[in-house]
Formats: C-alpha cells, sequence, structure tokens
RNA sequence: GGAGAGUUGGCAGAGUGGUCGAAUGCGGCGGUCUCGAAAACCGUUGUCGUCGUAAGACGAUCGGAGGUUCAAAUCCUCCACUCUCCGCCA
C-alpha cells in the first residue's frame, strides 16, 4: 500500500497512476474520508487527554484518602461522549483501512503507458529454431511420449492439473534442481523451503489480498490459502520485522508448487500446460535497500534470463506497461520464450520491483546504521523460471524428427547423463 | 483432538482495577575516570499516529479482536501462538 501521508501530499501524482492503469478510483472521496478521519480523530484525542487527566486526579484523590464521587461523575460524562466519538472514528478508519488497500502502487516513469499492446520488448536473446519436418506442438508430444498424462490428472482432481510420468516426473525435478542450483551457487541466493500454506496477513502482506480473493484457493475451515507462489510465503518471512542495514541485500529462492484457480479465465488456454491450477516454479525474492532496488531488479531479470539462456531457449524480455503491471509492483520485466509448435511466446518468468509496497503492507523495516531512522526496505521477486510452460518450449524446441526430444545439455547432469527422451517404457 | 500453564519494552523479568508507558537486571547509546581499555559511577534508551515551520504538545500501544467498568497490562469472552502431559500419526 502506499502511505496515506504520501497520498495526502501527491495526489496529482497518485491520480495520474490511476489514471495510467486505466483504473477508476474515486481518490477525491479518500482523501474527503481521510479530512473526516482527522477531524474527529483530533477530537477523540483532546477528549482522551481530559479523561487521562480527570483519571489521574481521581487516582491522587484516592490515595489521599478523599472524595471521588464528584469526579467520577464528571469523568463518566466525558467517558460518554469519548466512546461515542471514538465509534464513529473507528467506522471511518475501518473504511479507509479497506480503501487504501485498493489503490495500486505506482507505475516507475520508465514504463510505456497504456495497454499490454504497448508493452516494450527491450531484447531478444537466440533464435528461431529451424526444423526439417512440422513440428508438434507439446500436446502431440507429451501423448506421444507419455510423459505427461492429463485425462488421468483430470480423473484424479478436475481440469488444467498435470500427472507427469516417467521421464516426465523426472524432467520437472531436474529442472527444479538445476534452477536452485544455479542461482545459489552462482548467484548468491539462499534456498528456503516454504509452507505452501499461508495465512490472510501473509496475502494481505504481498498485495494479493484483498483484490484476489477470488483467484486463490481457500481452506476455509481455517482460514488458509494456498500459495499462488512462493513471492507470499518468501516475502512475509521478515513481516513485521526490523533488519539490520547490514544484512541487506538478502537474496532467498525457493522450489514451490503454485496454485491458481484462475477463476474468469475459461476458455484461454484451457488446452494443455499453458493455464494449469498447480504448477511448480523457482522463485527468487530479494530484500534490498530502496537506493538498489532498480539495480537489483536489472540483475534479478538478468538470474532468470541465464536459466533460460542454459538451456538454450529462445526468449525476449518485455517491459510492461501500466496497464499490464500487476497490483503491487512498480515495475516489471516479463521473459516469454518461444515455443515453435503451438507458435506462441510463453510468459515463463515475471521480475518484478514492488518498492516499499509490499513492505509496507507487511511492515518490513531495516534500521540505517549510525542513525535511528527507520526505512521501509524494497522487495523484489521474480520467477527463476515456472515450470510448466518452461517445459512446453523445451519440448517444443528441442523436438526430433523421429518423435523423440534431446535434452538440453544442462540438465542431462540432473538425469542421469541421458541424452534424449524417448517414449515411456 | 483432550487437559493444563503461558504470551509484558532489544533480551530477561516484576507488576492482579486508579499518579503504570510500565519496577529491576542485562544489552545499546552518551559522559566522568584512564595514556588507552576494562571496571565503577552518572545520564539516556521502543514503535506508530495527530497537531505544529519548528521546539514541542497530545494520543495510541503490555499476543490479536471484542466486552465489563467512571477507570483495564490487571477482570470476562473468542481467536492465534508457545510450553508440558495424554491421544493420534508421516
Amino acid at each position: 500500500m502506499l502511505d496515506l501521508r504520501f497520498i495526502r501530499e501527491n495526489q496529482d501524482l497518485v491520480k495520474k497512476a490511476l489514471k495510467d492503469r486505466n483504473l477508476k478510483l474515486d481518490l477525491d472521496d479518500i482523501m474527503r474520508l481521510d479530512e473526516e478521519r482527522r477531524n474527529y480523530l483530533s477530537e477523540v484525542e483532546s477528549l482522551r487527554s481530559e479523561k487521562n487527566k480527570a483519571n489521574d486526579e481521581i487516582g491522587a484523590l484516592l490515595k489521599a484518602k478523599k472524595d471521588t464521587k464528584e469526579k467520577i461523575v464528571s469523568m463518566k460524562a466525558i467517558s460518554e461522549k469519548t466512546g461515542e466519538l471514538e465509534d464513529k472514528l473507528s467506522l471511518i478508519e475501518k473504511e479507509l483501512d479497506q480503501k487504501i488497500l485498493t489503490i495500486p502502487n505506482i507505475p516507475h516513469s520508465s514504463l510505456p503507458v497504456g495497454d499490454a499492446s504497448n508493452n516494450k520488448i527491450v531484447r531478444s536473446w537466440g533464435e528461431e529454431k529451424k526444423f526439417d519436418f512440422k513440428p508438434l506442438s507439446h500436446t502431440e508430444l507429451i501423448q506421444s511420449l507419455d510423459i505427461i498424462d492429463l485425462p488421468r490428472a483430470t480423473k484424479i482432481t478436475g481440469s488444467n492439473f498435470i500427472l507427469y510420468k516417467g521421464l516426465g516426473a523426472k524432467l520437472e525435478r531436474a529442472l527444479i534442481n538445476f534452477m536452485l542450483d544455479l542461482h545459489t551457487k552462482k548467484h548468491g541466493y539462499t534456498e528456503v523451503s516454504p509452507p505452501f500454506l499461508v495465512n490472510r496477513a501473509s496475502m494481505i502482506g504481498t498485495g494479493q489480498l484483498p483484490k484476489l480473493e477470488e483467484d486463490m484457493y481457500r481452506l476455509k475451515d481455517d482460514d488458509l490459502f494456498l500459495i499462488p507462489t512462493a513471492e507470499v510465503p518468501v516475502t512475509n518471512i521478515f513481516r513485521d520485522e526490523v533488519l539490520e542495514e547490514k544484512a541487506l541485500p538478502i537474496y532467498y529462492t525457493a522450489y514451490t508448487a503454485c496454485f491458481r484457480r484462475e477463476a474468469g479465465s475459461y476458455g484461454k488456454d484451457t488446452k494443455g500446460l499453458i493455464r494449469v491450477h498447480q504448477f511448480d516454479k523457482v522463485e527468487m525474492v530479494k530484500f534490498v535497500k530502496p537506493e538498489s532496488s532498480y539495480d537489483e531488479l536489472e540483475k534479478l531479470v538478468a538470474d532468470a534470463e541465464e536459466i533460460l539462456q542454459a538451456l538454450g531457449l529462445q526468449y525476449r524480455v518485455a517491459m510492461l506497461s501500466t496497464q499490464d503491471l500487476s497490483f503491487a509492483a512498480s515495475k516489471c520485466y516479463d521473459l516469454e520464450a518461444y515455443a515453435p509448435g503451438i507458435g506462441k511466446w510463453l510468459e515463463v518468468s515475471s521480475c518484478s520491483n514492488f518498492e516499499s509496497f509490499q513492505a509496507r503492507r507487511a511492515n518490513i523495516k531495516f534500521k540505517r546504521e549510525g542513525t535511528k531512522k527507520l526505512d521501509f526496505v524494497h522487495t523484489l521477486n521474480g520467477s527463476g523460471v515456472a515450470l510448466a510452460r518452461t517445459v512446453v518450449a523445451i519440448l517444443e524446441n528441442y523436438q526430433q524428427k523421429d518423435g523423440t526430444v534431446l535434452i538440453p545439455e544442462a540438465l542431462r547432469p540432473y538425469l542421469d547423463g541421458l541424452r534424449t527422451i524417448t517414449v515411456n517404457p
């Protein structure tokens, strides 16, 4: 969330952000509410002050063994009046708190303004694979190789779930290990393995709630949520904590399954592995000082890109436009790998700087050395990378004329040196 | 799942209805002493908010949310978490 005082003092900036994001949100209404709140607050606070004084006086009278009757009567009156105003104030505060949580982050000034068609391709890597045969789509490949069984996954759970089999399952595990190894050994991340279920406070902390509740799997009896991304548990590691300046930056990487209801997206990418309710992902999360967060974003993107490069997958990097940017982010790059079988660019990574937006919600601060000052950290995260779609890209890019799939060299050490995916026995 | 005990400032730990934002100890910071350091002594030491140019004044905060009361760290209810015992269990 944004700081209320910041909003108050920078209303034009916030209004521009809302406009650039194409959001209809009545900021004036929120500002009116804030003014009302502050008016009530002053009144309540001065009454409380009176009340505190009266209370002290009663204490003094009691100690001196004098009569307190009169004082108690007058304090009762103050108390009643205070109570009434406090009730009104708390209603206003509740409404205001809710509304503030619906204000998105301010897009960074470098972003293209407009809808997704304005996303800017900032660079590309690799070349389109040439085939001397007609490349198959991943849906055909997983069937013929018998490495992923979608009908049975649907039987077990429902549509858009995945059952990996044999080399399919091994490929998945190899990818996870390969990515974690690269990030921990080469990029300086510490591996963490967090819970896959989180509470409401964590979901609010990273910004999934209150806005996206219907997109989340929720366990009603416990009011817990299945994580849509490791970003949620990992960022919340430091919720309500004050970090030491010298501890920053902190780099974490985590493998988790990710669960998404994808409510309202029926009919879109419903076949195959592109849009599924559960997928594996290796995520990178950073906690950094504000002054370095944009440099850290570039490094984060490079870390994700290196995964795709090592896998030999053609990809491009898109800087998201203001309307394509997620609620909590101020700047985001998407990595899109090319899938020649279906002829599509697949979003396999999303790397964002949230500045202090999440840190403010989750209350993650750090103490600057030599000062008493507490500052919010900046948080970033990026997929490094998301798996189901990466599997699609690998299968479609590395397929051979005989219907087998070559295994990218970087993965072979994780697959006992195996070179090719052939039909599952 | 059942029974019991807890949750207080950076930490330890007192406080069971009224000058309690909270004793005391440790730690941190500043100072005295010292060539320097240690020890000792003195002082200081949370966070958030409102008003204010500022100095500052005031308010909130004793796990969270409600309630009782003129008044709550203290009493009551619910919830979360921690510990002990029992049950179940990968």
